[in-house]
RNA sequence: GGGGCGGUAGCUCAAUGGUAGAGCAUUGCCCUUUUAAGGCAAGGGUUCUGGGUUCGAGUCCCAGCCGCCUCACCA
């Protein structure tokens, strides 16, 4: 028998004896006085003469984080909510039974303690209990209680570990809501409404990665999860429904990274009469106040850097490219290299080399068969992505790779579309969206192929008018990761995907 | 999918190719103001799996599984 199964069946024993002396082994509720956060907030400044003068009763919940046993005696300390605070038991107080009910107790287990404040020898305020109650039990051990829970696999399977453990584990998803909190509340004071769309649907739209598939029985159709909300959230803007927001999952059957989960939470919103230029300034703004709604500050440490939410950067795509260019790849393209085929091609050819013998980079595949827009685009994410450190507006793509966005009047290879980036990661995506219906359909065509199905809704929706409108995407996991100095995506999502473990069995309740 | 690193007791970690250990946790005894409580004693191992080299493998080699990092994929 394995150590787990003999704790596991000594501590079901202990159940047993626990019912045999009157209590219940998984009592029904407990009606605490205090939160632990309460007694620290009001008590904490009481000295022991005023605590032994005006005598406090409370009762209190909270889960076992050490045990120090004294013969007749003993101290605990009860974690609550990440707060902790100490218990003192003694025979004399709790009488036969109560005691033996101490004596029950293990490391882990949920206890519910009566009793009044006092202070220590050392000054440490405690509850001297009066009567104390298991309210669940660990029937499993738990894990060390210094070094805790290091196996990072672990932390992320057993999540409910993590969080007891790793404060500042727990620390991560108090501030995620505090920033869901505050995103919601900024939307809705800008007249934003908050809708659902569905997550699944007859064809992924939206984006261009590889959905996951299912299928319904009662309809007998195949279904896609979603890979955006795009087209939905217009349909409303189409509808009248003039600001929308979304918050919730998207799911891209792609690859795994400290920057990817195949399930990842996207914010996104879209509002009538305005243009990009317009939700570059919001977006801006909005990661200020966000930093400091979340850290207390618009400077945020990230990986040692310092990055500044106060304002963004701003740089054309276009200008990335030569900004960026590494010496070693020779000389930089010119001003307006993307716009003659033989310059960027020159460039492409430049990079590829200079990817090949430092090793710095992937090379830039078939240039001759992919257009101008997709060579620029390539060029800049391989060269000016992991620069863009401090929080960095980059406007204007090309519209072969934005099937979505709308030209500039004065440029129709160019789209009024802008991405956000910090920390080295692409944490926004932007554009004022194309509502003419014929250029959409040519677009969808173009992306899909020919014979492809097209979302001819989507583009029926346009038929009847669509106002102009912006419309952006948020990738939250990424936000929450820099404002929580969070080394992988996993770190902020409570429960990442991981290949499926097999559970080890406790061949308990006496085999 | 490629490359790199790792997998040892419940947890955190040690162990030149030579008897697998420590701290915490667990069990028993002592202990009525401790706090990583303390003292005495005990139990606990498929060293990820399978092959191979060797007199001898946790250690070296090969294959596989799992994880982490990285590259690729991913508007």
């Amino acid at each position: 028998m394995s150590l787990d199964q003999e704790i596991y069946q000594q501590r079901r024993a202990k159940l047993g004896e626990l019912q045999a002396l009157g209590a219940a082994a998984y009592p029904h509720h407990y009606a605490a006085t205090h939160r632990l956060a309460e007694i620290a907030a009001e008590y904490s400044g009481w000295d022991a003469e005023r605590l032994e003068r005006d005598r406090i009763h409370v009762k209190v919940t909270g889960r076992i984080m050490t045990l120090r046993g004294h013969g007749k005696a003993g101290f605990a300390h009860l974690q609550q909510a990440g707060e902790r605070l100490q218990i003192y038991v003694r025979q004399d107080a709790l009488g036969e039974t109560g005691f033996a009910v101490w004596k029950l107790v293990d490391l882990g287990d949920w206890l519910g303690v009566e009793g009044y404040l006092f202070r220590t020898r050392t000054g440490e305020l405690t509850v001297h209990a009066e009567k104390i109650e298991l309210l669940a039990k660990a029937c499993r051990p738990w894990p060390e209680k210094w070094h805790g829970l290091q196996d990072i696999e672990r932390r992320y399977r057993q999540r409910y570990l993590d969080l007891t453990v790793n404060l500042e584990s727990r620390a991560i998803f108090l501030r995620r809501d505090r920033l869901m909190r505050f995103l919601r509340e900024a939307f809705q004071q800008r007249g934003y409404l908050e809708v659902e769309t569905p997550m699944m649907q007859p064809m992924a739209g939206g984006a261009a990665a590889r959905p996951f598939v299912t299928h319904h029985h009662a309809l007998d159709i195949p279904l896609y999860l979603r890979i955006a909300p795009e087209l939905y959230l217009k349909r409303l803007v189409a509808g009248g429904l003039e600001r929308v927001f979304e918050i919730n999952r998207n799911f891209r059957n792609e690859g795994i990274s400290t920057r990817h989960n195949p399930e990842f939470t996207m914010l996104e919103f879209y509002e009538a009469f305005s243009d990009y230029r317009a939700l570059m300034s919001w977006s801006e703004q909005l990661l200020a106040s966000a930093a400091r709604a979340v850290t207390g500050s618009e400077q945020v440490t990230f990986h040692g850097q310092t990055l500044d939410f106060s304002q963004c950067q701003r740089l054309s795509l276009r200008e990335g490219v030569p900004r960026f260019w590494p010496v070693a790849a020779g000389p930089k393209p010119g001003p307006e290299f993307w716009a003659d085929r033989s310059q960027l091609e020159a460039a492409v050819a430049a990079y590829n080399r200079y990817a090949a013998t430092a090793g710095a980079g992937a090379p830039i595949p078939s240039p001759s068969g992919a257009d101008a827009g997709e060579l620029v685009m390539a060029l800049f994410e391989n060269l000016a992505e992991e620069h863009l450190v401090q929080p960095t507006i980059v406007y204007d793509f090309p519209l072969s790779v934005s099937p979505l966005a709308k030209s500039k009047p004065d440029e129709p290879d160019w789209v009024e579309r802008f991405e956000i980036y910090a920390g080295g990661m692409e944490i926004a995506n932007g554009y004022s969206e194309l509502n003419d219906p014929e250029e959409q359909e040519r677009r969808f065509r173009q992306q899909a192929g020919a014979d492809a199905a097209i979302d001819s809704d989507y583009v029926r929706a346009l038929e009847y008018g669509m106002p102009p409108t912006a419309g952006e995407g948020i990738g939250i996991d990424r936000l929450v990761m820099l404002l929580t100095d969070a080394a992988s995506i996993r770190d902020v999502i409570l429960f990442p995907l991981q290949r499926p473990e097999t559970v080890a069995e406790p061949e308990g309740l006496g085999g």
